[in-house]
DNA sequence: CTAGTTGCAAAGGATTTGCAACTGA
DNA sequence: TCAGTTGCAAATCCTTTGCAACTAG
């Protein structure tokens, strides 16, 4: 999805909560459309310091919040208190294999997992909204001689 | 395994790095194994109060974090901040899913996401060690009215 | 004896909040 | 107009740290 898609999307959620479209906001989605990566809150705040009109911290985690709420942004505890936050509008969903050895990242879908994890939850009446699936190990490369 | 257990392989575990047993480390496993729910820093420094022989905040705080290097304790955030604790020797494996909006933590066990885990580790020739699988979403009590 | 430990309170980092001054619809 | 928004600074929450008084080995 492009930028001025997630805009509009996001004004018609305002709208929807009658809250209000500003410019801090509409310089926070686009900044975090304008990554590919994770970010944080700080980031965020030093990329509007960049900018003529930016955003106060305060606001900043207000907005984050507000697109994690809509659906616009996906967050993620990066272990070490921070939350990190991703765009997922037009993202596909994909998880990660990691190699213990060398670090390299494989990406993989299996609509199979995912179909078993609505099922777990439904089960457990739980209405998912993300899902994080790391799969540890190692590479063809990397194999120690004992594996 | 049993308390006693623990405390032993604690005790050797401590001598290997040239620290020492002490009454409040001693206090704090124990505990640890007492429950076998996920417990807070806080959670435990509350139960550490109800003892004759507690510990302070801080040294609940430096002895979880021991516990966790040594293997004794498994460590995860609950995506609010907090890290929550869990006793790992002799509990089998389970992945967590976890309430976005009370943070509550749900275990559960999939056989057959294990086996698909394997099947994808396989066809990209991968020798799997471990994996993190967290299904994020809203309880039963926590649903907002959107979802 | 003496290096490691403890408790306390202060410090730290991340995030939220109260409030008076603004501003979009 | 006026309810929603902003920035600021203070507050909060969780966790770590400095330090002087202890204590295990």
């Amino acid at each position: 999805m492009k930028p001025a898609a997630a805009l509009k999307r996001f004004e018609a959620f305002l709208r929807k909560k009658a809250l209000r479209m500003t410019q801090p906001r509409r310089e926070i989605l686009l900044a975090s459309w304008r990554t590919h990566r994770h970010f944080s809150a700080e980031e965020m705040y030093q990329w509007m310091q960049e900018q003529e009109l930016g955003a106060s911290r305060a606001t900043v985690y207000r907005t984050l919040n507000l697109l994690v709420e809509g659906g616009f942004l996906a967050s993620m505890n990066n272990g070490k208190g921070t939350q990190l936050y991703e765009h997922i509008l037009g993202h596909s969903h994909h998880d990660h294999m990691i190699c213990i050895g060398c670090g390299k990242v494989f990406e993989f879908r299996s609509a199979e997992i995912e179909a078993i994890q609505e099922e777990v939850a439904e089960r457990h009446n739980f209405r998912l909204t993300h899902h994080v699936l790391r799969l540890e190990g190692y590479c063809s490369k990397c194999r120690p001689s004992s594996l």
